[in-house]
RNA sequence: GGGCGCAUAGCUCAGUUGGUUCAGAGCACUUGGUUUACACCCAAGGGGUCGGGGGUUCGAAUCCCUCUGCGCCCA
């Protein structure tokens, strides 16, 4: 016997999470195993575990650690990504509060305070998965910004030019005027919001007449070239041919007609401002308007914006508003409710806006992307439901921007040697573009320092796109062995909200490349919501400290909490009690082994009846749960998996099987059952590992002294073997006879020390096996059974079995009538309904054989009950 | 404005090809139970016209139409 205490998970889990890393679980070297294979999403460098981090990596570790106990190769390989939009802007804001502008410092400068940013922020998240039980192979942690990352995506990038693949436009984007940078159509978020409609009047030149435009953009008049009317508007068929006079600056600009102009919005005449609205832009392409930006970088107005020059274009928009209304020329101002993009990153609002950028097509690159998700199956999306929204995307993909304009990224390697749009080339190297520029103008004295490299950076999803390659060297040296071995990858398990932004486009990526999937599953997660359906944020305040959490409820406990609610590609809400749950399940596992130590074990007695039966039961009915678990694991039903386990072990292993071998108070234990015990306790162990590494590791060693090599994380998974159905079926029949039994004790207030008589007609003629684990569980001094009736007791049915149990005194005989005709009531009407359908001559013909033969037998089963309870009706009356 | 999805017990959700997994799970709730692993426990129990309406079918939570409410993505 051992003296087990409380459970202290804090202790345990640091002292395993060391351990394991002390004997290198977690590395993976290339070997003859079949490798399996996650790339993390790698989570911003700066950024801090929050629960959708928990969410993922939780379910990413499950699935490493299985494939561990599986026997296969396992590589879990992490690492964090620069997020340059993210991570600019939080140096910037650093700075700032140090004084310094990030216009005054050098490119050089700038990086080197983003470096040390990095250097001291950058692990933090990463030692916080590992208070989750990441088992991540440390070794091969990598940062998209890692010299080696950063090579291939340049290498990349120079491949897709040579291609003619990336070209240089000069397009309307997205224009964050507080980052001073262009996001991409993704990284805008509409808001609605109220504000004004202006109606403004505009004076037809050498006439008194006016017209009136509504728009919600008065500041930019400086920029309009043109005032537009739909052909068919004849309203406005005087106009035509005419010149219109912009308010303010009274430049004189021409009324065009294009049937593009909306009737019946506004006052149907739109004015045209081609540098700062994207369907003005076209209109202005159509009509060959002149182009004319009102806005510096900061989204002040510039020289074009006469006296407001310098003027913020909301504080222009109030004053211009009230020059006009002095002028005379703003007719009124009516609330509109209107959608306004949004920075994601900076919350400014986006400014349309004309720009040389650099752009990737799609069109092409998409095509593998598409056939093999969509029509072969070589990735598949769990759940499937997501592919029509992959398809949606990917077949009206857009030309992606790739430029932006910030520091911290990989600069892109562009090089220019004159003023001239095309005067540039496109190399890995400076001292490849010089060969290049040389070539291209015949120039042979050019020098390095006649270059100037494009100042802007990449797109970060422009290196995170090539993660699963390029965390193997795969583009730098595509015939190494550890590429060829662990790519393409297994899984990968993300949040739908990156599908577009990460997922779609390493697929594309991977085709391109190597001409294979980058993975063979994506695992969609929901995104973890509060109680309320709030997403989790900052701003709210309402996401819990994922540390304390941990703190609070262990990291299996959250782990498990987590998994309970979390089908794939549903919202989880997020609720404390579920970690509570997981914490409470630890709970009994760790008492379930503390019942088994107390007792001690005597080699002299032999194995009761009971002890054994319940063994052969539990086999099967763990082999039968294993069946289940694999099978919702090939679904990728995780939540499912571990509900399965979690019943299996509480319900199964805790409810019955203990219950049934317990020796009686303080009495020795038979060696046997003891040994088979155990030995099925650590199967339960292998199948919780996954969901609980710490608390399974630590039992799996308070088992047995083990050796490094015989840690429960490098075990195996349970072996298979054959399932006894027969069994499992008599089980649930006699799990039904304890129920009746259990019934009718608390009906009657008989306590469960004293012990009661059983007598059963078994119609059903089932085996009498489990009839002495009935007289345990159900503290039945005697079990007999009898062809008639036995006067004088209290009786329940399972099936057609009639049970009897005698009490002490008088039954009251009205009242069990009045109980078995109520049974019988139904059991009747449940017949009708089964020889109503059989009758129906449509029924047999159309339903398949299986459906009647199920009808048939329940028609049976029926009878029998009924023939039962008239028979016990009979006796009573 | 376009696209995708959802609505099942008090809550969170399963329910795969229409029929024994068909009305289910977990939690919560009610009642009873503690000298003998665990009250973070055990047992028993209540609770749903499967969002409304219509249709197809021998048969619909499941397929179709429609209405209502909600969510997400995109313009």
């Amino acid at each position: 016997m051992t003296q087990v205490g409380a459970y202290n998970a804090q202790d345990v889990e640091d002292k395993w999470y060391q351990y394991w890393m002390e004997h290198n679980y977690f590395h993976s070297e290339v070997d003859d195993r079949e490798p399996y294979t996650i790339v993390i999403p790698p989570p911003n460098v700066t950024g801090i575990l929050h629960m959708g981090h928990m969410l993922n990596n939780t379910i990413q570790d499950v699935l490493i650690r299985r494939a561990r106990l599986k026997g296969f190769n396992a590589c879990w390989v992490p690492g964090t990504d620069h997020a340059s939009i993210a991570t600019e802007a939080k140096v910037v804001a650093r700075l700032k509060e140090q004084g310094i502008q990030k216009a005054d410092l050098t490119r050089e400068q700038f990086l080197k305070h983003s470096w040390d940013w990095t250097q001291q922020y950058g692990g933090v998240i990463l030692d916080q998965l590992k208070k989750l039980g990441a088992s991540c192979d440390w070794e091969r942690t990598k940062f998209t910004l890692d010299p080696g990352m950063s090579t291939q995506v340049i290498k990349s990038f120079v491949d897709l030019y040579n291609k003619g693949l990336i070209y240089r436009g000069y397009r309307m984007v997205n224009w964050d005027p507080e980052a001073k940078t262009t996001l991409s159509d993704e990284e805008v978020n509409f808001v609605e919001q109220q504000g004004d409609l202006f109606y403004i009047s505009y004076k037809i030149q050498h006439s008194d007449q006016t017209l009136t435009i509504a728009t919600t953009r008065p500041e930019t008049i400086f920029g309009d070239t043109a005032i537009c009317i739909n052909p068919d508007d004849e309203r406005f068929a005087h106009l035509k041919g005419k010149k219109a006079i912009v308010p303010i600056c009274n430049r004189v600009i021409p009324i065009i007609e294009d049937p593009y102009v909306d009737i019946e919005f506004g006052t149907g005449c739109l004015k045209v401002t081609p540098a700062h609205d994207e369907n003005d832009k076209m209109l202005g392409d159509t009509h060959k308007l002149e182009v004319i930006d009102i806005f510096n970088d900061d989204a002040s107005l510039n020289s074009f914006g006469l006296h407001y020059q310098g003027k913020d274009r909301f504080v222009a928009r109030k004053e211009i508003a009230a020059e006009l209304k002095e002028l005379g020329a703003l007719i009124k101002t009516e609330q509109h409710l209107n959608k306004v993009g949004t920075s994601e990153r900076t919350k400014a609002v986006i400014e349309p806006r004309l720009s040389d950028q650099w752009f990737l097509k799609m069109e092409d690159l998409v095509k593998p992307a598409i056939k093999a998700v969509l029509e072969q199956d070589d990735v598949v999306l769990h759940p499937k439901k997501f592919e029509n929204t992959y398809r949606h995307w990917m077949t009206n993909i857009r030309d992606w921007n790739i430029s932006r304009q910030l520091w911290w990224g990989q600069q892109i390697p562009a090089y220019f040697y004159g003023d001239g749009k095309e005067d540039f080339v496109v190399a890995e190297t400076i001292e490849d573009a010089l060969v290049l520029a040389k070539e291209k103008t015949s120039n042979a004295s050019l020098k390095s320092t006649d270059l100037r490299q494009d100042p802007d950076a990449l797109d970060t999803w422009f290196s995170s796109w090539l993660w699963p390659m390029s965390v193997f060297d795969g583009l730098n040296n595509p015939d190494n062995k550890e590429f060829n071995y662990y790519y393409p990858t297994n899984d990968l398990v993300t949040g739908p909200d990156i599908l577009f932004f990460w997922v779609a486009r390493m697929i594309i990526a991977g085709y391109e490349y190597t001409g294979k999937k980058p993975f063979k599953n994506v695992y969609l997660t929901g995104l973890v919501r509060d109680k309320q359906r709030r997403k989790m944020s900052k701003s709210l305040g309402n996401s819990p400290d994922a540390l304390q959490l941990i703190q609070t409820y262990s990291a299996d406990g959250v782990r498990v909490g987590l998994l309970l609610s979390a089908a794939a590609g549903n919202d989880l809400m997020f609720d404390e009690g579920l970690c509570q749950q997981g914490k409470g399940f630890s709970n009994k596992i760790w008492n379930a082994f503390k019942l088994t130590q107390s007792w001690d074990i005597d080699a002299t007695i032999s194995q009761p009846e009971s002890s054994k039966i319940a063994i052969n039961w539990y086999q099967s009915c763990l082999q039968q749960t294993l069946v289940e678990i694999e099978d919702h694991y090939s679904k990728y039903r995780i939540s499912d998996a571990l509900m399965a386990s979690y019943k299996l072990v509480w319900d199964d292993f805790c409810g019955w099987l203990l219950e049934i071998i317990k020796p009686p108070y303080q009495a020795p234990i038979d060696k046997k059952t003891y040994d088979s015990v155990i030995a099925l306790f650590e199967d339960n162990l292998r199948i919780l590992h996954p969901f609980m590494p710490f608390l399974t590791e630590e039992l799996w060693h308070a088992i047995a002294n083990r050796t490094p090599q015989e840690a429960l994380i490098v075990n195996h998974w349970p072996k298979t073997t054959t399932i006894d159905t027969a069994l499992l079926t008599d089980f649930e029949f006699a799990a039904e006879v304890i129920s009746g039994i259990r019934t009718i004790r608390k009906e009657k207030n008989i306590a469960f020390k004293d012990a009661i008589s059983l007598s059963v007609i078994n119609t059903e003629k089932i085996d009498d096996q489990f009839d002495v684990v009935i007289k345990k569980l159900g503290n039945i001094s005697e079990m007999s059974s009898v062809s008639s009736g036995v006067e004088g007791a209290l009786t329940f049915r399972v099936k057609s079995n009639e049970y009897f149990i005698p009490i002490e005194g008088t039954i009251d005989v009205k009242q069990e009538i009045l109980k078995l005709k109520e049974e019988l009531q139904y059991t009747q009407g449940f017949l009708k309904s089964v020889q109503g359908k059989l009758k129906n001559q449509k029924f047999v013909s159309g339903a398949p054989q299986q459906v009647v033969d199920n009808e048939r037998k329940k028609e049976a089963d029926a009878i029998a009950k009924i023939e039962t309870i008239e028979t016990s009706i009979k006796n009573l009356s």
